[in-house]
RNA sequence: GUGGGUGUAGCUCAGUUGGUUAGAGUGCCGGGUUGUGGCCCCGGAGGCCGAGGGUUCAAAUCCCUUCACUCACCCCA
């Protein structure tokens, strides 16, 4: 009988990787609660038309990487391929535009897209996603890059690049993509087949092309910014100027687009050369129609999506601070002191001393082989001696030292030890 | 969806031109005299050599199929 396995692109994450996810999870937790972001927990399945209007029908990820099912023959349902949607939907849905027009919220989960797998690519992946809702001054768009490279550098990384670019409105993008297919019209068959197709579906992204020839071409082809209208103009001004006043260094890169159709205004990236192909660690941007397209009065946004799985690969492998290793280890010999040992070792943990002890009745090495293991800091030796005595003996594992203690007002007595370290 | 690479012990990998009971390191368990971890030494457990078929006296090794993993294209976080 074979064994199951786990679905193809979906990963278990073990015990021995956890505690990175919970050292991230607690930075964003504390960055955005600064910042005055509120956590918002929404569901994994959707109804398969929130992410087909608010996604963008033609783009890759509708078209071909949804999981989608019919429901009892009822409904389409689709397991979420990302987050922004499905908060707007709650944002929507439970009126909190009218309790109050600015809503920033956060929110940390798996999505779910159909893709073949590869390094920093999964099926099942995690992304922690931002949304900060009611707002179009270009000075939130700042605030809202400052706070993702401050929590970026909390959580370790050394010098996260930001990358930047303004991709107009609903008002002038459609003339600067008008001037593009006229521009790439005639020069078909100089691009790639793959720039062939994208002249007709998604034109913008022949910028990003990294065919040699496609880039000659584009290099001399129209740019946004001739074709922008003066309040997105504006607006790309005054967020570089916001993110000067921070020192907050960034590069603009006009080759950048957003493969989400309801990207506008400014998009940002930051990208790491560590992790291959998938570069791309954070990608956000501003989305000022989304709202009204969802059905919503028409309300400005801007957010943006860490891939967990790829900041967490740019972490330090392994440091202690990641790891919960126990404080003590009681080595206890024979069963009278056995007997001792096991309400010793629960009423320390029930003070918050992570406490290990054996139950398959050791020899001592044994045991201190097991707490060596383990990363004990002190292991305390209890045996019938000890009992008869009233003295144990307490051993600190990284210098060897040991001494004893008194049996009576033992608890208090490690408790302190511990705190003292 | 399209290419390339790789599947041998829990993990990382050897395994010659096909040739007896398939190896190492690491990890695990035990031991190196009475009750003390790390270093060292000794022993033990642990493999349908990814799966299925074929060639052959003989296959981990050659051929076919398939599955999985992986990297890249594509796409994106």
């Amino acid at each position: 009988m074979q064994p199951i396995t786990a679905v193809r692109g979906f990963k278990d994450i073990l015990p021995e990787e956890t505690g990175k996810w919970q050292f991230v999870e607690s930075k964003a937790h504390e960055v955005f609660t600064a910042f005055g972001f509120r956590e918002i927990r929404i569901p994994i399945l959707e109804k398969t038309d929130l992410f087909t209007r608010g996604i963008g029908e033609s783009t890759d990820i509708v078209e071909k990487e949804m999981y989608t099912f019919l429901d009892r023959g009822e409904e389409y349902l689709t397991l979420r391929p990302e987050a922004t949607a499905s908060v707007i939907r709650a944002y929507l849905e439970h009126s909190l535009h009218a309790a109050d027009p600015v809503a920033k919220l956060y929110t940390i989960g798996p999505m779910f897209r159909r893709e073949r797998p590869q390094k920093g690519r999964f099926r099942q992946f995690h992304q922690i996603d931002v949304e900060l809702l009611g707002l179009e001054d270009p000075r939130t768009d700042a605030e809202v890059m400052l706070m993702l490279v401050h929590f970026l550098k909390s959580v370790g990384l050394s010098e996260p690049s930001l990358e930047m670019n303004t991709l107009g409105c609903l008002s002038c993008r459609p003339a600067f993509r008008e001037a593009i297919m006229n521009f790439l019209r005639g020069k078909e068959e100089r691009l790639c087949g793959d720039c062939q197709r994208r002249i007709h579906t998604n034109p913008l992204r022949v910028f990003d092309c990294k065919n040699e020839g496609c880039a000659e071409i584009i290099r001399e082809a129209p740019q946004l910014l001739q074709y922008i209208c003066k309040d997105c103009h504006d607006h790309f001004e005054q967020v570089q100027s916001a993110l000067n006043t921070f020192n907050l260094p960034f590069r603009i890169n006009t080759r950048m687009v957003r493969g989400l159709d309801y990207y506008t205004k400014t998009a940002f990236e930051v990208t790491t050369e560590f992790l291959g192909a998938q570069n791309a660690i954070v990608g956000g941007g501003r989305y000022d129609g989304l709202i009204k397209e969802l059905g919503g009065p028409d309300i400005p946004g801007i957010g943006f999506a860490v891939g967990f799985e790829r900041l967490i690969a740019m972490l330090p492998a392994d440091p202690a601070s990641f790891r919960h290793d126990p404080q003590l280890f009681i080595a206890a010999l024979g069963p009278e002191a056995q007997k001792y040992a096991f309400p010793l070792c629960n009423r320390l943990r029930m003070k918050g001393i992570l406490t290990e002890m054996d139950y398959l009745g050791k020899s001592l090495k044994s045991q201190m082989k097991r707490a060596d293991k383990l990363h004990c800091r002190y292991a305390l030796i209890l045996g019938d001696r000890e009992l008869s005595t009233g003295k144990l003996e307490l051993r600190d594992m990284g210098t060897g030292a040991q001494e004893p203690i008194q049996l009576d007002g033992i608890e208090e007595t490690i408790i302190d030890y511990i705190k003292a370290r």
